[in-house]
DNA sequence: CTGTAGACTTCAGTCGACT
DNA sequence: TAGTCGACTGAAGTCTACA
């Protein structure tokens, strides 16, 4: 059962950008309340960055949901 | 319910250990096994780096246990 | 509201060697 | 077996600005 993570950054853009769709909050709002960069931010959405932990958790408690659910969500798609 | 994430990553750390030691395997096999850096994987254990999610991913499949919950166990620890 | 671009600083992650 | 050190490369994350 070999993963090769070939499109992790896209599936975590992916769930990240779904979590904050189904908050119904901007980017900008959403930049602003955990503290990292909007344009950052977008990047992330798009696949273009690979978060740390820690930017995970960040977003998480913005967005008002488990690291451990996000996570499940990912490991879903992969 | 403020969260400061003042010892995030020694407690990423001691949870990363915990798992590698249930899984009973030694730092060194586990940075072949996973392909990162076996001096890394011992900054990780003491908490002095901020893994991305992917390492994370990594290290977990190593470890025969799926991110969800070692994330699951972060959160309860925070 | 979002994407992107460039320039920037800091840190993630590698590597070899030694304790 | 695990910790650490120094030097290194690339990537994380910031900031301003404009379409």
């Amino acid at each position: 059962m070999e993963k090769d993570y070939k499109d992790f950054e896209i599936i975590v853009g992916n769930k990240l950008k779904e979590a904050r769709i189904e908050k119904g909050i901007s980017q900008e709002d959403l930049s602003i309340n955990s503290g990292l960069d909007r344009s950052y931010i977008s990047m992330l959405e798009r696949g273009k960055r690979n978060p740390t932990l820690l930017v995970i958790f960040k977003l998480c408690q913005t967005l008002d949901i488990s690291p451990n659910l996000l996570i499940k969500n990912i490991e879903d798609a992969l």
